[in-house]
DNA sequence: ATATGCATGTCGCAC
DNA sequence: GTGCGACGTGCATAT
């Protein structure tokens, strides 16, 4: 076993430790509330909204300070157990193993990791209020629009964003130069069928409560066939929407007149 | 700098290198196409279907040996920022910087961290086959009631499952004693509005081709009341399933007549 | 607490 | 490749 403590708060390392001292290490980085990494030979188990095991092999769990697990296969994108952030832990020494229980409430599920050979344990303090941002997110095109409706049609006037309706919140919502009603779906993707009839169930509860002609339009960086089919059978429309451009149209503007919609 | 390396082939830890030995080390691990953990004082930005930044903060960098990246922060289930398998890994060794980049096709978009400190640098050699299995899936509940039909009412007869309609494919489909169609969509969680919606899209279809009477009946563990209202006002039935029920009666059946079925 | 919809969703399967 | 729906989806938000 070797230990390497390099300035006692931010990282401990053990590589191959014994059981036991791997078993102290990591209770020890509970305690602390430390950000935990162990790689190593496992078993895990999974009991809650469904059941899972993993059979032995060799993985990477770690174990953050908010409670949150995951444990990664050595492919793979996604962890092949988890838990989410809020669950509380446990570690068992035993003769020839290492048990992490991991419990969280609502829903009541837990998960266990038992480990036959720990080749390393990593105990870190890590300091980070870095700001993350995220840009051309559909929330970004509702803006956009808001901002500068023409991106949609000339002569869109916007009434309200995010209103709710009987099945459930129109995106954008506004009057054209003719004086009907618009409501609109945006989809920052490849818009589908599923989108069309989110679109065509809101067009109906509109329909069902105004007096004026009513149009719907789906605005989206594109339109899937599917799709394409049937927005013609519902007489709905289509409108090319791209959103990094729409990003890019609220760096410009720096949402100034942003606020007037927001309060409303 | 302390380096500790152990079995050569399995494990390299080097804690607070210097960046061009953390570089090198970095370029190594995607050279050997070995499992990397990097940890550091880092900043990244995202290009690609939306644009990201996240300003400096202590985070966890993985990268898999099927091309696969992961930043994490020190809380949060979530990746911060990733990148799925299949991308590919660069690493440029700067004056005070270490730049790692990793760029995918299909969609076209790239990650790129930029530690300025690194604490530590693991490669591991990772050897897992171990069988995962999950329990409890909609899965499971398909093959419960192909297996046991009585799960959903007696005298129910599966004619098929997963057949394909108009709209998407039907979960179970079936006959009752009586000679009605019956169509069944089920779900493991609580079952919503759009579940409901579902079927009711499923049963327009099918009826428009049976000359016979169509039911339809909505599995899973519980209904939420919003389902409910739909649910009557459509005329839909609803049927209790747990999904871990179901997975209990797999275990026990163990499957053996499951072949009939999934032949067809 | 429940409901609703987004996500850089990812993933697997069928056509 | 594209379409389609499941996922232990997680997550924020609004009621």
């Amino acid at each position: 076993m070797a230990e390497v403590k390099v300035q006692k708060e931010k990282l401990t390392v053990l590589t191959n430790p014994k059981l036991e001292e791997a078993a102290a290490a990591i209770e020890k980085a509970f305690a602390q509330r430390k950000t935990l990494i162990v790689a190593g030979k496992c078993r895990v188990r999974y009991a809650g909204r469904a059941n899972s095991t993993l059979e032995p092999g060799e993985r990477i769990l770690i174990i953050k300070a908010d409670g949150s697990l995951l444990v990664h296969r050595p492919v793979g994108y996604e962890p092949v157990n988890w838990q989410p952030s809020g669950s509380v832990f446990h570690v068992h020494a035993k003769a020839d193993a290492v048990e992490v229980h991991a419990v969280r409430q609502k829903p009541r599920e837990s998960v266990t990791v038992t480990f036959s050979e720990i080749f390393m344990v990593a105990v870190l303090s890590l300091a980070d209020s870095g700001e993350f941002a995220l840009y051309a997110s559909e929330e970004d095109m509702h803006r956009a629009i808001l901002l500068q409706p023409s991106l949609l049609e000339e002569g869109f006037t916007p009434i309200s964003y995010e209103k709710k309706v009987e099945p459930g919140f129109v995106d954008v919502y506004g009057m054209d130069n003719h004086g009907r009603l618009v409501v609109v779906e945006v989809k920052r993707r490849i818009a589908g069928k599923e989108a069309v009839l989110q679109l065509a169930k809101y067009i109906e509860a509109i329909k069902g409560k105004a007096d004026r002609e009513v149009r719907g339009v789906l605005a989206a960086p594109a339109l899937g066939k599917d799709g394409r089919r049937l927005l013609a059978m519902l007489g709905l429309e289509f409108k090319v929407l791209d959103p990094k451009k729409c990003a890019e149209i609220l760096r410009k503007t720096e949402g100034k007149k942003l606020e007037e919609f927001f309060k409303q």
